[in-house]
DNA sequence: GCGACAG
DNA sequence: ATCTTGTCGC
């Protein structure tokens, strides 16, 4: 039923850049999507920070939501509204952190590697749990870590962002790789598990959905 | 057939 | 992810 979907990730994967991420970053942004089942809808914010964690833009934006989620093929139930939010964003980011897989996937085209090379902008998958592949559990220590492999390729790290918390699971995106990601994502990450980016993000999409909803 | 399975 | 309140623990 969906098999011309993986076939056009296959085909868009070809135009997937990973190359060290070297550039100074001033803006990060974060995009996060919650749902609401009931009524069929996706609430995505961006949420773009300065190097101090300094929220210096909110852009959020809502849409039916027709595809379901299947295991492999978010990108297509989430990028039609973080496409409409995206093109609110007045301010132009460095880096774009997604809360979903870069590389680590079935094709190596997860959502975060998706994004990228349909807007041409670096990215970053920093995902709460794995889709695929096999590693050792990183020691407990923040900043530990340890390689994601998935046919025997080495697609991203097992993040362990702070001290005894379950750890993220980071991959490249577009225009970046494993190394630089995992060095962006922890330079972005203060007090909590999730880089400021995309937990602000998250908590912006929360309360977006709320509103919206509740005025309903 | 069995187990895995981002959000 | 969503449906949902309080509650246990560092």
């Amino acid at each position: 039923m969906y098999k011309h979907l993986r076939i056009l990730q296959e085909k868009l994967f070809k135009k997937t850049v990973i190359k060290e991420f070297d550039k100074n970053i001033n803006l990060a942004a974060g995009i996060d999507v919650s749902f609401s089942k009931k009524d069929n809808l996706a609430f995505c914010s961006i949420v773009v920070v300065d190097k101090d964690f300094n929220i210096v833009e909110v852009q959020n934006s809502h849409k039916k939501i027709n595809m379901p989620y299947i295991p492999g093929l978010l990108s297509f139930r989430e990028l039609p509204v973080i496409y409409d939010t995206y093109k609110k964003l007045r301010v132009k980011p460095d880096i774009f952190i997604l809360d979903s897989q870069g590389i680590a996937h079935p094709r190596k085209f997860g959502l975060a590697t998706h994004f990228g090379v349909v807007f041409g902008v670096p990215s970053i998958g920093c995902a709460k749990s794995k889709l695929v592949g096999d590693y050792v559990e990183p020691e407990l220590e923040k900043g530990s870590f340890s390689y994601l492999y998935y046919k025997n390729e080495k697609l991203g790290v097992v993040l362990r962002s702070r001290t005894k918390v379950k750890p993220i699971y980071v991959s490249p995106g577009h225009l970046t790789d494993i190394e630089s990601s995992m060095r962006i994502v922890m330079q972005f990450v203060n007090k909590y598990r999730l880089p400021e980016p995309t937990r602000h993000a998250h908590i912006y999409a929360e309360k977006y959905k709320r509103a919206i909803i509740d005025s309903n």
